[in-house]
Order: structure tokens, then sequence, then C-alpha cells
DNA sequence: AGAAAATAGTTGACTTGGAAAATAATTTCA
DNA sequence: TGAAATTATTTTCCAAGTCAACTATTTTCT
């Protein structure tokens, strides 16, 4: 830490990111799960029948990687899509039985990083952190 | 907020990151110049004569993808390599005068930046931030 | 010394990401 | 109603990223 860089958020901001994106990726490498996988298996886990929209606005891609990406989770067999039922247009996205067992394989591992991370920074830091981060969107 | 995912640490970061990198990476482009660029340009001209594999750190980027992001600056006229004088492995990059130039125009849009984020966080809460982010790494 | 190992950086083959255009369905409203 | 505007998603085409292999140079070690 001497750089002109670094007295700016942003790069802060960046730089811790890419050391937690960066150790996650490791670890899910293992099972061989992409980040934003886990991300979409997740959160369809816990509100199926998502549309792309909206599941890309949550798990932060932009459409067109989304649209990627998924197809790539059909081919393994994750997911499949559905045609929207009152909106033609959307898409909705449900988990396979292998899409689920996979999300559970997996599970343990995002969270063992994050208590990881909890643990290094304590509870009230972690609170502090979530609501300042919580402030920049 | 109210999916599952967004209790990870990893998640509210990875979306803070987003936010602010968006926003930065727009105000770059009026002035054709990459956030990654600008952070080779910043850090040059703080210290000229970096070598690759030290930037590379320094910018948050694998080697080579740096390598390729140079070659472009080196087009583009704003940087130039000198192979390292005690060690000939190493390359030691160097701003040019227009270099230099494109960072005075353009640092002030990344200042500006990072000003309204201070003035929205506040003095006291950018330094916890700081604090904070720091012990990720 | 000099062969083997390590290090710095780049290259090449391949994959992924992104902006803008294209497609298809739904809304709006004259 | 039905033409024009809007919205959801995908496609296309090109720029950028990644992993692994490669070159060149320096270190290590016997």
């Amino acid at each position: 830490m001497k750089n002109p860089i670094d007295s700016y958020i942003s790069y802060t901001l960046a730089a811790a990111h890419r050391a937690v994106h960066q150790s996650l990726t490791a670890a899910l490498k293992e099972h061989g799960v992409q980040v934003e996988v886990w991300r979409v298996l997740e959160t369809l886990d816990a509100e199926p029948s998502q549309t792309m929209g909206e599941l890309a606005r949550i798990v932060l891609m932009n459409p067109p990687t989304l649209t990627k990406m998924v197809d790539r989770m059909v081919m393994e067999g994750l997911v499949h899509r559905q045609a929207g039922k009152t909106d033609q247009r959307q898409v909705n996205l449900m988990l396979t039985d292998l899409g689920r067992k996979r999300m559970a394989q997996v599970r343990g591992v995002v969270q063992s990083q994050d208590e990881a991370i909890c643990s290094l920074l304590g509870e009230s830091e972690v609170a502090k952190l979530n609501n300042i981060l919580g402030r920049l969107m």
C-alpha cells in the first residue's frame, strides 16, 4: 500500500473484490462450478421460475452474458428454460434435480468462505461493511 | 434486497464493486480510456519504469491480460517498453508525453467520482470502509 | 563452471464478454 | 382496431480474457 491509486475507493473496492472473488473461484473450481453459476443455482432454489431479466439483475450479469451462461447450464443439465405463461416474451428458468443436487454439494463451500470472512472481521464490522456497501448502490 | 445470496459478503462486495466500476467506466468512456488503462497511467506517473509483473499486481490484472493491454497502449502512443537494465528478462514501462497528457485529462474524472462517493458516505465511513476492505487482502 | 531449476514476460489456441442489431411478444393510444 | 412504441430475450460479430506452453534470462547448487 503506497501507490497513488490505492487512495481511491474504487480501487480499494476492486482489490478487495478481486481477492474475495478469486478465492471463491478457486474453491468452487474443484466442484466444476463458476461463481455466477452458483449464484443462479442458489437464486433459483429460493425462488423458482425467475425470468432471465430479473435473474441477470440479481446475479450481476448483463443479459447477453447470462443467456450464454444459461445455454451452458442447460447443456450440463442444471436448469431448463420454459416460456413465460402470461408473457410469452419472458423465459422462466427452473432447476433440474441435478441442479438442485449440485447446489447442495456446493453451498457449503460458499458458506465456509463467508464464515471465514466473518470471523476474520468480526460480527459488528461485517454489519458495518454491509451497511456501507449497500449505500454505494 | 431479499434474495438468498445477498446475505453473503462476497455478493455484497461484488454488487458494490460492479456499481462503482460501471459508473467509472461510463465516465472514462467519454475520454476513450478504460479503467485499467487509467490505473496504469496513474501508477507509472507516480513511479516510472515499473516492471510488467509489478504493474500487473498493482493494477489487479493477470500478466497475459496486461501484456495485451500494454500492446494496445503502445499502439496508441501512451507508453513505451524498455528492456530492464539489470535484469534483461524484465520490461520497464514508461509514459510518453501523450500518456502523461492523457492522464492529466482524465484524472479529474476519477477524482470527482471518488469525491462523490466520499461525500455520499462521509469522512469517517470512508476511513472505516478502507480499513475493513484492507483486511480482506 | 555448468546443468538444472526458477523467474519474467509473451504467445497461441480457445473461451468468454460486450455493444448493437435482430426477433418476437405485448402495450399504448390515435 | 391496428400502427407505432416498448419490452424481453437472443443473436451476431468483434474485442478482450484465460490457461498452458514457450522463449529468454538469471539463479541455484553440486
